[in-house]
DNA sequence: GCACTATTTCGACATTCTTAGAATTTAACT
DNA sequence: AGTTAAATTCTAAGAATGTCGAAATAGTGC
């Protein structure tokens, strides 16, 4: 299998790129069935091709899933496959060591 | 100030590597005081040239933090930046819309 | 089959990234 | 000052990314 490392690396980097991290935002916020591309190149007002990559890269990824719909593509979030990486890349990347034993909790705590 | 969301995307894009990844979770696992970066060359089995600049990269994006201990330099992981990109992730990009409304938490909750 | 719409794929270019050996800096010690 | 150790910066070259207009594809309706 693919190592954990790596595949995590992966979907941080499709993440790491502001247009495909506001592309996601878009989607999160968008309808449950999936925002169509059209919609979403109408709200960030980029080429239609450029978004295409992108969202070719999210779902490469895995973070965004496709579902067609006559003519248009709706694209939605996968919250399972995000809140795997959330959950992974605090508990195995930034708490696993000495230096935060008592530290509450990563994303739920908090001010 | 910077967009909230290139200065994510900057340091999700940082993390987005498989070395880088691996730097941070040696440094995390590594002492309080943080880890020089020989060990880290030594453990990772990578050009020194190499780590140096996945060193800079991540230090450039606020991450990990560097000290300097006569000729060594620790770098040690920034736990506040790491956290709240962390929340970030979770709270403005996966959870902030209709869909999951009613999903318990991030990453303290789950199984 | 033709027209029309929604998106993707192609092609080309500029930019950035990744890698790593060689040279350089910084600091400690004698 | 000279030497050694620890890291970084320089340099260079190949690989990967980002961008976007133009062309191609998939689907619907006439």
């Amino acid at each position: 299998m693919t190592g954990q490392v790596e595949q995590a690396a992966e979907r941080l980097k499709a993440l790491g790129h502001p247009v495909r991290l506001s592309v996601l935002r878009c989607v999160v916020q968008g309808p449950e069935a999936g925002t169509p591309a059209g919609e979403l190149q109408v709200r960030l007002d980029i080429p239609a091709s450029t978004l295409s990559h992108h969202l070719a890269t999210l779902a490469d990824a895995g973070l965004v899933r496709v579902t067609r719909e006559g003519t248009t593509l709706r694209y939605r979030a996968d919250y399972g496959v995000l809140r795997a990486l959330t959950e992974y890349l605090w508990q195995d990347c930034c708490s696993g060591g000495t230096a935060l034993e008592s530290t509450p909790s990563p994303c739920c705590g908090g001010d």
